[in-house]
Parts: structure tokens; sequence; C-alpha cells
DNA sequence: AACTCCCCTTAGAATCATTCTAAACTGTTG
DNA sequence: CAACAGTTTAGAATGATTCTAAGGGGAGTT
């Protein structure tokens, strides 16, 4: 049984992102995209580091770092910052929004088509859109 | 001529709000709420502190910090994060939303009823909505 | 005004996430 | 396999924010 197979397709996602596929990026990339939960990741830097170390992985946090911010202008990650002083990295990079819980940290993603956004207002002068942030901010009913 | 009386608006404010009327806070709240300039503002701590040094407000970082999280808990300001590592302090809190220049780091206020959201979903769970926030994220254009 | 209580402020250390640095390492190409 | 350019790494450095322990200052009471 080939051990390399699986990868194959990673190794063709990080070749096409412009990124070489080497050992650590193929980990990152396996675990961020191939998780066994399956679809969307909202992640941040610590976490995936501690999820790779716990998989036998040895990586440093530099690369994480690094990684995170290559697949990210690469479009195979999206940043969303909810916390001051924590970014989650996204897995899903269609259009969405999300709800934030506030008590847990924890992200759900809302599908784009779910949110309605009528009349913005146009760009001030010169300026264009990058994208636009909804986030529903979320506390415990009683 | 007396030296308090421009303060008794603010001194009310702060009172109301649950919060002595120290020096400190007095001071701050001059320079968030009265800027010459007038209206919103979209401050950082580190900002804050440098305005009050530049005027001649012996305060500390940390007074900067406790200060803002206390007018932020009593409903004189709103947290505005956008980047990782960086929070900002809108004296604005009425409901509305924001433009975010991603080049210069700048924030501008949309009013809340240029934004029209429909068709929301529901908060799961037990959870309730505590606020959405719309940031509109801008590139300049070539 | 003096007393007292409790909240505030402070300088500096500590923490946390993230970035930088310089040296060692590894895909890839010829 | 030689050689270069892109990668990884440990550890230091940075920057924002929080913590700590000690001194200071409102406000009510006497």
């Amino acid at each position: 049984m080939t051990k390399d197979r699986p990868y194959s397709a990673l190794v063709q996602r990080l070749k096409t992102a412009g990124l070489r596929p080497t050992r650590q990026r193929l980990a990152l990339a396996k675990l961020l995209f191939e998780a066994p939960g399956g679809c969307d990741r909202h992640i941040t830097a610590e976490q995936l580091h501690a999820e790779a170390v716990g998989d036998n992985v040895r990586v440093s946090l530099a690369t994480i770092y690094n990684s995170l911010h290559q697949f990210t202008d690469a479009g195979l990650l999206r940043e969303v910052v909810v916390e001051s002083g924590r970014s989650y990295f996204d897995t899903n990079v269609s259009d969405h929004h999300h709800f934030y819980f506030e008590d847990s940290g924890r992200l759900q993603d809302i599908p784009g088509e779910m949110v309605q956004l009528d009349s913005l207002p146009p760009p001030p002068d010169g300026a264009k859109v990058a994208r636009v942030d909804v986030i529903i901010r979320l506390q415990d009913g009683e």
C-alpha cells in the first residue's frame, strides 16, 4: 500500500498555488484540508501547531505562521479576526459569514446566501471593495 | 473664570456610568468625547496615550487601557477589531458599521441605515445576538 | 479639616501572539 | 550529484496588552 498516494492531490494543490510541496507544508495541508471530521475548520496558529506535534509532525511555530500566511495569500485559507490578539484561519474560502460565540470563542460559518446585504454604500473615492465581513456576535441566552 | 465648569457634563456622564470622575478619567473623557475636530473618533490605546501626554495630562498606559475598557463596558465606547493585534475604540456607540482602509489602517463610519441586513439566519439554540458587525474592507483602486 | 475606606493609578515586570534573524537544510533543475 | 534558491528552525525580538504590588486620592463621616 502506497503511503504517498493520498498526498498527490495535496501536492498538486500546493504546486498550483505556487508553493513547493515540502514535508512541512504537505503535513499542514493534510491537517487543514483533509481533517477526519471533514469540512470547515477555524483554527489558530497555536492550535494547528499543537495538532501537528500531536500527530508526530515536527514543525516549528515560525513555519506554522509562515505557512498559514502563504496559504492565505494563495487563496487556500481566509483569515478571520474577531478578537484583538487572536487570528483564526478558515478553510472555507467561499463567500460566507460568521457566527461568533463570545463565551466560548468558537466560530461557525453562515452560508453567503443566508445573508442579504442590500443598499451597501458605494466605496469612497478611488477605493474598491476587497471583502465584506459580517460577524454576528452571540452570547449565551440565560 | 471657572475652570471646572466645562467639565460638569462629563462628570455627570461618568457618574451616570457608575465611574468615579477622577482626574485621569475626566481628562481622557474630554479627549475622547469633546475633541475639537468634533464627532466620531476611532482611536487606539497608544494613540490616546500619546494625545494625553501631548496635552500635558500625566497618565500611565495601564490607566489608558483600564479606562478604555471601563468606558466600553459602560457603553460609552465600542471596541472594533479589524486586524489581529490592534483594537480601535469608537466614540460612536449607535448602530452603525465600518469601512476599513486596509492600506492606511483607517476606519470610517457607515450609518446603520445605509446597510440593509435582510434574512439574517436565526441564532443557534439558546444564543442571542449581542451585535452584528459589518466591515467593508477597501483597497486602493490603482 | 482630619479620618477612613475602598477604589484608582502607577511603574515596571510579565505575558501572549506574532515576527524577525541568521544559520542550517532541502527541493529542483541542469 | 552540484549548486542555487527557496524553506525551516531555534531563539531572540517586538508590540500590544495585562498583571502586580505599592502608593495616591475621591467621598462620606466626624
